[in-house]
RNA sequence: GUGAAUGUAGCUCAACCGGUCAGAGCACUCGGGUGUGAUCCGAGAGGUUACGGGUUCGAUCCCCGUCGUUCACCCCA
């Protein structure tokens, strides 16, 4: 008998405890911000038919397939040798799976379907840093939009309902926007501001490629390539120069509005606009944005996908949503030093996840100008509130078990258009919320156990406040009453 | 798929020009000491220097090949 060793294959992960609770600490804060923000978790097989990932994909990525057959009969693998090709493919990325899951019910879905998934891919690359060949990644998704009204402040809202996710999680991890940009960049407003440097519709994609590789290449590789794919000189001038003051202005764009509504959930010190970021997909059509941290590559990305939906049989469904990976996550949490060891780390992980059921179901009162505070409120509670104490600690760890003051919370809003309140609660009701949170005048909040139907008052105040600094924050209330 | 670097004990690394160079620290085992599981002392175990060829009187060191790893390119779903 042979007693050679046998190795496990190139780009894979032998995970011994240790190692598995570091991938738990991150896929715990993957769940734990996705299930605050509203998001509903699924799963979908980890192989699918080959021809799934035909539909849309790219030549690059059919190249990079692990393939799978079953070799139950000579016919079939008589044609995976003749073709190449077999039946199925290990997944890797989760998009189409998405795509075909949401076509296959769209009908019965809510509006919008806020999804998100964390499981294995693969990719038959050659590993380097950040990138392996099996790998975890976190999908998060919201498809469809409030009342089917693809407006663009849906777009927008939309948009920044799966980035808020994406900084909550950071957030949460101890990642500050110091540390990590998020850029946005918008492809429609690209689009024309590329035609107005002369490139005709069917050059976008190449237009768009060189853009994505504009930062990677010197400039006169990058007008080597232009001028090969016959680009317009302006658009070449564009692309090889230094001067970054002589960006496109894409003001009136939908990235007004995207950021617009970044500052009222909060995130907006993350946020940069920057022209350069394309990302490479063709399938993207509007919002596109990546998560860039110094010294890494991207740490996730994504962003507006319109017809992707319609591509694998569904309705014509606007869509938007971002992947991001757990090697280059890792990576950048073990050289800022945010990853918690032996007990640290073992507190961490056994921490209780967030609650799966909404626990807070914010409305406003019906009162035009109290719109905003709902989701500004909706973000404090998802954030959470640090204690002064913990802040003001040098020491302080993003793991502490005293971090917070009022603990991050699943909390919801209606998507409803409706102002009547009775429907916005029944909405409430309906998505099992505990407790439902009406906006008044005066940042003044009222309460309700949806559980008993009974109102809460506070014993100090009557009602509650918005302001997580008063002494009735409506947070701490929700927080402390279980 | 292309290019580069690298491979010495379980881990992190030494070994000047090819000539007592196969070593140290950590970890491990045994023992001593000690008023906690910390610190200290002693001993031990452990390598076909990734593998296979070649050059040489002699190779961890030079050359070729294979395999592995890493980094970058391609690509980024």
């Amino acid at each position: 008998m042979s007693t050679k060793k046998i190795k496990p294959p190139k780009g894979t992960r032998d995970l011994y405890p240790e190692d598995l609770l570091r991938q738990q600490y991150i896929t715990n804060a993957w769940r734990d911000a996705a299930i605050r923000c509203g998001f509903e978790e699924i799963a979908g097989p980890t192989f699918e038919t080959t021809e799934l990932y035909a539909v849309k994909s790219g030549d690059g990525i059919l190249g990079e397939l692990f393939q799978a057959f079953s070799g139950k009969s000579p016919k079939e693998v008589e044609r995976v040798k003749e073709t190449g090709q077999a039946e199925f493919a290990l997944r890797p990325e989760f998009t189409p799976t998405l795509a075909r899951m949401y076509a296959a019910r769209a009908k019965e879905l809510p509006q919008p379907c806020k999804w998100f998934t964390a499981g294995p891919y693969f990719r038959a690359e050659r590993p380097q840093r950040g990138r392996l060949r099996e790998f975890l990644q976190w999908n998060v998704d919201a498809i469809g939009m409030p009342g089917e009204d693809n407006s663009v402040e849906n777009r927008a809202r939309m948009d920044v309902e799966v980035i808020e996710c994406m900084v909550r999680m950071f957030e949460d991890l101890g990642v500050i926007a110091d540390a990590l940009a998020i850029k946005l960049n918008d492809r429609n407003a690209m689009a024309n501001y590329f035609a107005s440097l002369g490139i005709t519709p069917d050059q976008l994609e190449d237009a768009f490629n060189l853009l994505d590789r504009q930062s990677k290449l010197p400039a006169d590789a990058l007008r080597t390539q232009a001028q090969d794919a016959n680009l317009p000189e302006p658009f070449i001038a564009f692309l090889t120069q230094t001067d970054t003051a002589a960006s496109p202005n894409l003001d009136g764009s939908d990235l007004d509005s995207v950021c617009s509504v970044c500052s009222v959930v909060n995130i907006d010190p993350w946020i940069a606009r920057d022209h350069t970021i394309a990302r490479g997909l063709a399938y993207y059509t509007g919002t596109v944005f990546e998560a860039i941290a110094e010294g890494e590559r991207a740490v996730a990305g994504g962003g507006r996908y319109d017809n992707l939906i319609e591509l694998f049989g569904g309705p014509p469904t606007p869509a938007c949503g971002f992947g991001m990976g757990d090697v280059v996550l890792g990576n950048l949490l073990d050289d800022k030093g945010l990853m918690p060891t032996g007990s640290e780390l073992m507190d961490a992980v056994s921490r209780p996840q967030a609650s799966i059921r909404p626990v807070a179901f914010v409305v406003p009162n019906g009162d035009e100008d109290n719109e905003p505070l709902v989701h500004t409120l909706v973000a404090k509670l998802r954030r959470g509130i640090e204690c002064e104490q913990w802040r003001s600690r040098d020491d302080r760890k993003p793991w502490d078990a005293d971090r917070y003051a009022v603990a991050p919370m699943h909390a919801r809003v209606s998507y409803k258009s409706t102002r009547n309140l009775k429907k916005l609660r029944a909405d409430a009701v309906n998505q099992h919320a505990r407790y439902f949170v009406e906006i008044h005048a005066d940042n003044k909040v009222e309460l309700t156990d949806l559980d008993n139907r009974e109102p809460i008052t506070s014993d100090t105040h009557g009602s509650f406040s918005i302001d997580p600094n008063a002494e009735n924050y409506v947070g701490t209330a929700i927080a402390t009453r279980d």
